[in-house]
DNA sequence: AACTAACCGAGACGGTACGTCGGGTCTTAGT
DNA sequence: ACTAAGACCCGACGTACCGTCTCGGTTAGTT
């Protein structure tokens, strides 16, 4: 394969029709039963130029999950740090459970064994979203509303963990938002 | 395919050799890349002996990981629930960064396309983990050391979550490590 | 395996129930879909009991032909040769066409890659009604009713020839049948 | 399958070595002995690659057969018609005793037990070459080297049938030879 | 305005592994 | 001791996709 094409002369309509394809296909017939082929056909595209510009099935769920979710990563200020966590974990929630939560586990299933592309995944999914909330985690703590002591990672650890522990385990989606009750408490624990 | 083979006449050495196979080749190359051709042939056993037991390789690196984690659910009770916890998460902490956590990770990945699977590995696995955590929980709140008014198994999610979730997320053993630090704090908040 | 066993304490339950089901297969299914294990579970018969006393489907096949087309290899003798051989002729196509046909047709195919069954075939089936058949021709020969200096082994060729080679690469049942009206037209030119 | 693959852009490097493999690896092991997975590997081609263009072994073995004898279905005419048909059939014996031959065979015992292979066989390599045959007999009679009143098709099947007759159920070779002694007599009878 | 370079669609190709079928052997129970 | 049953090892089957590789065709930027 060449090394790297001219992306100038991308063709958008392409690029576009894949990603919708992968979206349309993981959700009707799961992320793993999706083929390279099938996109390639669904699409209306070569199989050549899928591999022009993805290097894989993964990295290319990954771009469709990127675009799905936007690159806003906001966290939500009003002041009150437990309505905004709590605003924050039923957003996830609602992500995790809607169509786009189907192949954003499909990516990290994916990803457990395809360590570049858990990197990537991380990099640009994970960590801006922690870096949000690890943001407004700081203002809390300077506005004393959180201990000092407590690392902003440990904490947003506690937030995203029991959501993703109860997804990846497979956990029925009541108990999933029912993980979004559990921040009144943790902000206790958390109180100076 | 016979709908029920009849388990009297099993060959028990096969079974191991099976299994035996399917460690070493998860250890040496990957969950990804092990194929039922590949364990068949390293067990020195035919392709349709394999699936005759187990309906993927997903089901069979469960009975893998369920062999090697052995069947002991029980939570340690030294009467101290943070050292006991702090015990306890150092073990899973343990597990899941050893050569059998390697198998745990490509059946949780697998099993995100696999809700056959995800229901047997949270029914084999997980679940009775839960239950022996919660049983210890229950105890130090009925010994007035915790809460009662938070319920065990949202308790639960608090210290498993952070764990599964940066394993699960690809992030450094060192910060799966740290999560057992969190042990302390988590349960300064859910003291009554 | 057992290099021989003892054919006087072999189940002729088991023996007859073995021939009916490849007979009975060959014409239900036809020779090449008849699998060793069908023959077993229709016969309600282990598979090894058929491995212990044949060598092959072939070898088989050829004892449930031997058992279908009988022993009697006598050729009919009324005095008139063109008229005895008209009959055989016409007993070889009805044989050839009919459902031990198929058994026969089948054992030939095989036996074209099995040189062990081509030459047991050959002992059993075809010498046999061959000398027959030359037996007839000789006493026509001395009987001064046909020349004598044509090798009665190449009469059998020209007379069995032209139905077997028909037979043998497919042609319709008519054309065979047409062939045993050579039989006058072939004797006019053996004649002294 | 796709129905049709687009035959102007099949890759005539990979057709004719899997013809050249079919071709030695029938001659070096028996036609039985082949299967599509050592001739995908001689051929250093994907067995997809031969399932795309041929539709059985059989089919695969018919096409070297036609690729080996030729196309010319041409009977030899000096005037002699008992020269012209020993010449015929001394080289059909030929054939039929060569390396070609033994794929021949193959393709014979194969297709007596399947129709489709035996019409394709019928079709393309022995009714052409019967027609050939056909034809310089009706010369002969029109020259009135041959009695009028028995059909040519007839004398086809007195001059092929020993043949090939003696070639399927196993004679040995000097047996077959033999064959072509008798065209002088065959001739003689059908003298007008 | 024609040229040309790169992407595009299509799909054949060499491969790997799939999940299944059946072969022939072996073991176990039963008669 | 032979049988019925069936699990076992093995090899091949025919299929699905993989990722690569030509092919023309189209399209855009350059001359």
């Amino acid at each position: 394969m060449s090394p790297e094409p001219n992306s100038e002369r991308r063709s958008e309509r392409a690029r576009l029709a894949i990603l919708d394809a992968v979206f349309d296909l993981c959700v009707s017939k799961g992320y793993a039963k999706v083929t390279i082929e099938a996109i390639a056909s669904q699409a209306g595209v070569g199989k050549p130029t899928i591999y022009r510009w993805w290097r894989s099935k993964g990295a290319l769920a990954l771009d469709v999950l990127n675009e799905r979710i936007g690159s806003n990563t906001d966290f939500p200020d009003t002041g009150d740090i437990v309505a905004d966590l709590t605003t924050q974990m039923t957003r996830v929630t609602a992500l995790l459970t809607s169509d786009t939560g189907r192949v954003y586990r499909g990516v990290i299933g994916e990803a457990q064994n395809d360590p570049e592309l858990m990197r990537a995944m991380r990099e640009t999914v994970v960590n801006p979203r922690i870096h949000g909330c690890r943001r407004r985690l700081e203002i809390a703590v300077k506005a004393g509303q959180l201990r000092a002591d407590v690392p902003t990672s440990s904490m947003v650890d506690l937030f995203y963990g029991p959501v993703y522990y109860r997804f990846l385990l497979g956990f029925d989606v009541p108990d999933i938002r029912a993980c979004t009750d559990l921040v009144e408490e943790v902000v206790a624990g958390l109180r100076p």
